[in-house]
DNA sequence: ATTGGTCAGCTTGTCTGACAAGTTCGACGC
DNA sequence: GCGTCGAACTTGTCAGACAAGCTGACCAAT
């Protein structure tokens, strides 16, 4: 809906928001090291020119991530093993110019392993959902809404063939990696996106993907999975390798 | 040491982490709706009978968790999609006896290409880290200890490989799952272990590995990748397929 | 009737100061 | 040398004040 897409103004970055971030680069980076004790509040209040209050709600953040713990009297401390429990596609890490191409290099991989075991182990009913995925999206590309329902169903495709590699695993791993890139399919579902034939395309390979996996030819879903993952990349300016053929194939980049 | 020992004692639980805790419980419990906004600071305050900054602080453990998002003169609102900013190995769910066979799958799929991308975009120093961890596992080898540390090289020798893949999110994805899994590298390791050929076994398959690497070899490296991921499995018991290389290969288990 | 502007009331964000609870370490006595 | 005590330090909590931002009611203009 055109209120949603105004609806995300750039709001300012909060300092405790700021600190907290400020503070995880520091423990993975090394700079902190796993045992080590924090500067106190006092100092990191001076340090960052804030209130000890934020700097409490950064150390809470950091605290909940399992980056560090705090004893009473005693100090904050760089966590044993900070941030085991979790892992996040942006670790707090400034963005980089092969951020894209490290994220659709690991949804290459994964993704393609997924579409290979579908093609093996899906189930009638799995089957079912990835072809009304397959519909839905056939029935966006005649819809004469601005942005339709394309990138949804675009979204549950991937989901749907994840689901139908039989690891649940693997199905909420692509899951998690999909719904942090929510935004990247909507430039090809969009109003200009469906003139320009991008939704056209990706649709052709979704079919060749879906008629692989029916035919339960992992070999073929491996190759068109890899093949939209690389088209996918490409309609975004993402160059991508499909596979490591040989020694000098990506030092071209 | 026996002082550390005595150190454990029993401290009460925090307000803010009292509170954060009961606020979670309400959000994956399904009381709390995505979307929906929580009561104000102030009546949480109330109702939890703390001050104001430990609500702040709880609720900043929450924003740290991608449970919920607040916005200035507005309110705390429940994330649309609570908790998606983190991918866990354990999502809560209970353990079930595909578990083991999940992980070493996902394992599988993501280190043999990592393997294979080290093989084409390795360094001399990436490939120094390598043969320093495959170094300190020969010494461990011959080590007198009881686990010595052939277990900790393990694991680096791993991350090493990881690293050299050039995509710095594969390699932080693959140290996730290593630590979430350090103890499985310990039978091999261990006295036992030693003794009854785990770790030589598994030695050989590290060498094999790191040669297809420094040969610039990737369909060897992703090979040898994938021998060790399935033979590790097996010495723990767990039968995994290397390949999907027909309909019927899998539908044996 | 609809649209646009204003403002009061409300809510989160930040700062400041005070005191409670707990830890650490040096001084002192035995 | 060992044990006790207390000062100094650090985190945990509370309270109050003000800043920044949001929401909805109300009023004027078209």
């Amino acid at each position: 809906m055109a209120a949603t897409r105004f609806h995300q103004i750039n709001r300012p970055q909060r300092l405790s928001d700021a600190v907290g971030l400020a503070l995880e680069k520091r423990i993975r980076s090394g700079a902190l090291t796993p045992g080590e004790r924090l500067p106190t509040e006092a100092q990191l209040g001076a340090q960052f020119a804030v209130s000890r209050a934020v700097v409490r709600e950064a150390v809470a953040r950091l605290k909940a991530e399992g980056l560090v713990e705090s004893r009473q009297g005693s100090g904050v401390f760089v966590a044993t093993r900070p941030g085991a429990a979790a892992f996040r596609m942006n670790a707090g890490l400034p963005a980089s110019a092969h951020d894209a191409r490290d994220v659709f290099e690991l949804r290459l991989i994964v993704e393609a392993a997924a579409a290979e075991r579908a093609a093996v182990r899906h189930t009638p009913q799995s089957l079912t959902q990835i072809g009304e995925a397959l519909a839905a999206m056939d029935a966006a590309m005649e819809s004469v809404a601005d942005s339709g329902d394309g990138a949804g169903a675009d979204d549950a495709f991937h989901c749907a063939v994840a689901a139908a590699s039989g690891n649940p695993l693997i199905h909420r791993f692509i899951e998690f990696v999909s719904q942090e890139f929510s935004g990247s399919r909507q430039p090809t579902w969009s109003r200009d996106g469906r003139d320009g034939g991008l939704a056209q395309a990706s649709q052709n390979e979704h079919r060749a993907l879906f008629e692989a996996i029916a035919a339960g030819d992992p070999a073929a879903a491996r190759a068109a999975a890899e093949r939209h993952i690389v088209s996918a990349a490409g309609r975004l300016g993402v160059m991508l390798s499909p596979r490591m053929s040989g020694p000098n194939n990506e030092e071209e980049t």
